[in-house]
DNA sequence: AAATAACGCAACCGATTAGTTGCACGTATA
DNA sequence: TATACGTGCAACTAATCGGTTGCGTTATTT
């Protein structure tokens, strides 16, 4: 299976989980307690997140600590790249629109 | 169906999609001309990205131009900024430690 | 007016998804 | 050493997804 970065952030449960985790890493079933579904459910997300590199997992006795890769959140921020510029032209259009008006304000 | 953006972009075909009528509006069948996939199924599309308001329509004899709402993309870019903040800190961060090396050095 | 073009919509289909339950395996604790 | 805990993995299931084909509607062309 061929996973990538949008289709990890694509499902709710996974974009909280990516929340929880950014701050402090989790295990598991501590993660799972913050939502009403099952751990099996929370630990096949995380294999999803893990596949796309955007979490990563430190063995700690038997529990397992995930954390967020936050530099992977960047694959996203390039791809929204191309459409910030066309977004920051139209508002720097609209702005000239209005400096027009101002200027040529009698 | 509730559709959001999210699950608009996960689709490799929506998103080359969403950056060909980014620039200027576009129907369908011009479209699909792109892609090796049916008119339908670009409609398909269009109708999940008309459903989040990813893309507005303007209708022109029998035809339909499609065209981009940049304006919603930043949705996507609202819901990074949380982890924009960390990936920076964690950048000055290591900023920091370099400099330090630096200032250290004998 | 008839033929053609551009399109949306509905029905269908195989693949994938998110969830469940049940288990096996290593690690801590008594 | 026996028991409980934390976890991953496999099998199963209902729902959804992305695609196709066929058809109806509206607008242009001849």
């Amino acid at each position: 299976m061929r996973r990538d970065v949008f289709q990890a952030i694509a499902d709710p449960t996974r974009r909280a989980i990516i929340g929880l985790i950014a701050l402090q890493a989790m295990t598991p079933n501590a993660i799972a307690e913050h939502f009403d579904t099952s751990r099996q459910a929370v630990s096949k997300h995380l294999q999803i997140l893990t596949e796309c590199q955007l979490v990563k997992q430190e063995q700690q006795g038997r529990e397992i600590y995930y954390q967020l890769e936050v530099a992977k959140m960047k694959e996203i921020d390039k791809w929204l790249e191309q459409f910030r510029k066309i977004w920051e032209d139209r508002f720097s259009e609209l702005d000239n629109v209005l400096s027009n008006l101002k200027t040529n304000k009698p």
